[in-house]
DNA sequence: TGGGTAAAAGACAAAGAAAGTCAAAGTCAG
DNA sequence: CTGACTTTGACTTTCTTTGTCTTTTACCCA
């Protein structure tokens, strides 16, 4: 049904907020609680809680096993220059760029408006070309805008 | 029958009021109850709900994917309005737009910060593309940045 | 004490569900 | 009859769901 994964993030995201910004939960009892295949939770996990969304997950498998998911502040990796230099690459996916501008917003590093405004510019949208050119053009739109940022 | 796509733009149209604004839709279903292709609702939106009338539009593929129209506030802004399907047209130099983003920042409609964001993401040097095709894509990401400030 | 076993989680690929793209074919007004 | 606008359909891309097989770990028992 439309969106069993959106579900899965949005509970987990509410667990999240209640514990204070730490939650462990096991994987199978969460996949049973949601009647779909364990690795469902995998997927949500790995496309709603990463990294440039501010999350770092650890886990442990056998028995009394558990993953652990914790919304943490990032900052050392978000540096601009890093993103540059080592994220934004020579080509880019429209999802990998709003979730660049996300974490910046979340960061703080730019405002609410600010991030609709570069999202806007690098939507698949703003690019009426050749499809198979926008993620190039993507990644140097971005990183021309991120350049004025750091100065 | 003369216009089928018409119908189906009234439709939308009527949605977007009732709903205030805003509306989603699934392009499958849509089709389907207006017995076409589905690419027809592609070519309805791509026709009748261009930016340059006032319309933004984002969507997703995949399970639960969906299209998402939103209508924006005219009288809000006219003189944004007025750039949007006055000004800017389907090519845009350089020059142009940062006399554009100029004038807005003189307005202060943006912030400098903005003003500079935007610069960067319009400047000849964001589009490493054919630069026979620059002043379209400029006008086009040009076209969905303003959009955002009125929303 | 160490080896077997069951109980976890992980990886990955296949199938499914949407929307996007593009070009060919059809229609219609002038 | 011609050119612009519509309609259709085949193919592509993206996102989600499911299932199968692998790896890791705790625990129990000889």
């Amino acid at each position: 049904m439309a969106g069993l994964s959106n579900l899965i993030e949005q509970f987990i995201k509410e667990l999240i907020d209640e514990m204070d910004g730490v939650v462990e939960i096991q994987r199978n009892e969460l996949a049973s609680q949601f009647e779909c295949a364990p690795s469902q939770i995998n997927y949500v996990l790995s496309t709603r809680f990463t990294p440039y969304k501010g999350y770092y997950i650890e886990s442990r498998r056998g028995g009394g096993g558990y993953i652990k998911i914790v919304k943490v502040k990032l900052q050392e990796d978000l540096s601009l220059n890093n993103i540059i230099q080592n994220i934004v690459g020579e080509s880019l996916t429209e999802n990998k760029a709003y979730e660049i501008v996300a974490a910046l917003g979340e960061e703080e590093v730019i405002s609410p408006r600010e991030a609709e405004i570069i999202k806007a510019a690098v939507s698949d949208r703003a690019f009426n070309c050749d499809p198979g050119d926008r993620n190039v053009i993507r990644a140097s739109v971005l990183r021309n805008i991120l350049l004025v940022l750091v100065k």
